[in-house]
DNA sequence: CATGAATGAGGCTTCATTCAT
DNA sequence: GATGAATGAAGCCTCATTCAT
């Protein structure tokens, strides 16, 4: 493609693009057919294809620009943050906000993993997403912050966390974003085990109980 | 359905079910076909609907069973353990390992996620999957073992950690299961963050430097 | 086929008879598979197939069954009977019974007639019933009993207000047979027509009022 | 559907829906598959659907487009008509040539009787054609002219007659069709039996020779 | 740019019939 | 005689894509 648009074009493009990515986040890439994206637009088949050299393609277009926006927020977060850890908790909280606003497209790059044709577009983003990550987490164990731990693997349990947590607690049970977001912060900060005093004390407590 | 099946007829239900679900896990549900499905078993078509009603039914089945025998591998896992912080160690490692060795059942999973028909059995094993590690979460929680957060967010997130170093170091990656799942023990258990104390040490160190 | 049977596979073939009929009759004849028969009747796929040369077979059978069986409920109805008239009277009585009786096969009758493979069976049938009725018109004509019509337009016409009232007020009004037949036979001995005289003098009622 | 159609979509449709129902009736509506209709017209598979949800309510569309195509026929025939005896004779006459003109669409009324997801449509036609014709009959019985008998009898007895003569005498025997419905007619006026004093002649006649 | 119409491969499913046991 | 299993042609329908206007 890379047609030169007109104004009104350029808003077409986008109102199908929109479009087409909520309904195949609520009923499915396969289950939607571009008969029923462009009846819900009231437009002809064409104004489909002028836009877009097909289906794949413009499912394609609409994961990229939603790793190119997810990416956009986290940079914004953490632009004015020279921290290595306040860097990552911003990310994190970018990161949980950003996915509430865009469940579509969160729920989009899920299913867009497990068909051949798309995985390697969502694996290519994923790993941009831990090289700007990594720096970040490799920083913080140069400065004697975090863990001397291998960071990519940090990296990737950050991100396993955050997007678990946005999914489960905010998409589905419905839960404020920023506070599932200081919940995550915190698991990743700390884990799950009590420091080692308090529980020392507590075991004390419970001999002696 | 419900048939009642002899030797022969259980042994070709079943490998209909496990070739179905590698060529799901491999091609993606929507771009097998049926057809495909018996040619590669070298049946007739009509053999499929003998021994299932749809290819949905099918593949209902097929998540059903996942389910059930992951389960059932963190069930044994933890069986002679009751230590409510091993209990959870474990449990991730057998979790860990068990997706190692079924991947294709877990890029099954994933893909029912995300349509409309097949989420709500997903979401009721996730559910199911939450309610078996809460207690534990919580007895730790009473013992003074671990941290007094929401045992569900803390779960919640157990879960993510696991799956995800799971799909991307194990899956993607090829690294060896029992690493991963100790890496993701270390994590849950102490987050990143460095101890305190060594912090303290670090810092001045660096302020020394 | 004509296979000996023994008792016990006359009844079965008696039971698949009934069956079929029924269950044709109910959900059509190409609605209903051979499958869902022998389910009904917890039987093998074989036995259908030991019995029976095919489906259409089948159908045909019952076709002939119930067309002999209605002539010889006609053929009882009349025996005793001389006069031409109340031969047919008694006949229209005798059918309606019959067809009330044996619904499902009067359904499966009026399918038949649709399908080019059976309609030649029924419209034997049919032949047949007119060449039954013909004989006692002809004597009703020839003795001035009846009017100097086409016979053969009359006993058509006879079983055709026979038939469209037993569908229709039998069947599907669920009117009592009996009456029906009595309406039956008055309309068809006198048509709708006041007698002259009765109408004259409501004409000049009419005209005096 | 309910689409907008262009002249030329409208045109499409007219064939589909007149192909469609010649090769139903002459093959039978399960007998006949979408694919022949296509085929027939030379046209693409995707054509049908177009302008068709499914077979079956292409069907519908053609039944009721029947029942309402011989409705109108009626409607016309009585129009100049307000002797009710005279009315219910036309009517006789119209439905006798409209069935002969399109006994294509007459055998597909009675196949649709047999099943049980288009009896509905047949049923709720002659419901109507009933009551259409009901008045006349009562009203004739008002003014003395018909017999005191329950209207409604009189009218089903009146269809089932034309319907009869007109599948057998016309279509089958292929008898003219204004010759038959004036043997109707008569038929349903004077009903078979001789009149009093002609009976009485020829009975008297008979004892003497 | 836009529309309604058309294409036709391909998908899911049914089902009469046959067969090995 | 009878069963469960298997066959595979054929049916209905979907849908991404193309095209004439």
């Amino acid at each position: 493609m890379a047609r030169k648009l007109t104004a009104k074009g350029t808003k077409r493009r986008s109102e199908l693009l929109d479009y087409a990515a909520r309904t195949f986040a609520r009923d499915g890439y396969h289950t939607t057919s571009v008969a029923s994206i462009v009846e819900g637009l009231h437009v002809g088949k064409g104004v489909f294809y002028w836009y877009f050299a097909s289906k794949d393609e413009l499912f394609i277009h609409i994961l990229a620009e939603a790793q190119r926006a997810l990416r956009l927020a986290q940079r914004d977060a953490i632009a004015g943050e020279h921290d290595p850890v306040r860097r990552i908790e911003q990310g994190i909280r970018a990161s949980m906000r950003w996915l509430s606003e865009h469940r579509h497209l969160f729920v989009l790059t899920e299913f867009a993993r497990t068909e051949a044709r798309f995985a390697p577009v969502i694996r290519a983003g994923e790993r941009q997403a831990v090289e700007d990550a990594l720096p970040h987490v490799a920083a913080g164990i140069t400065a004697g912050l975090l863990r001397r731990e291998d960071p990519e693997v940090m990296t990737a349990a950050i991100i396993g966390v955050t997007a678990h947590l946005a999914r489960v607690l905010v998409l589905e049970q419905g839960r404020d974003p920023d506070r599932v977001a200081q919940a995550a912060i915190s698991f990743c900060r700390d884990g799950i085990l009590q420091e080692a005093e308090v529980r020392a004390a507590a075991e004390s407590a419970g001999a002696s109980g």
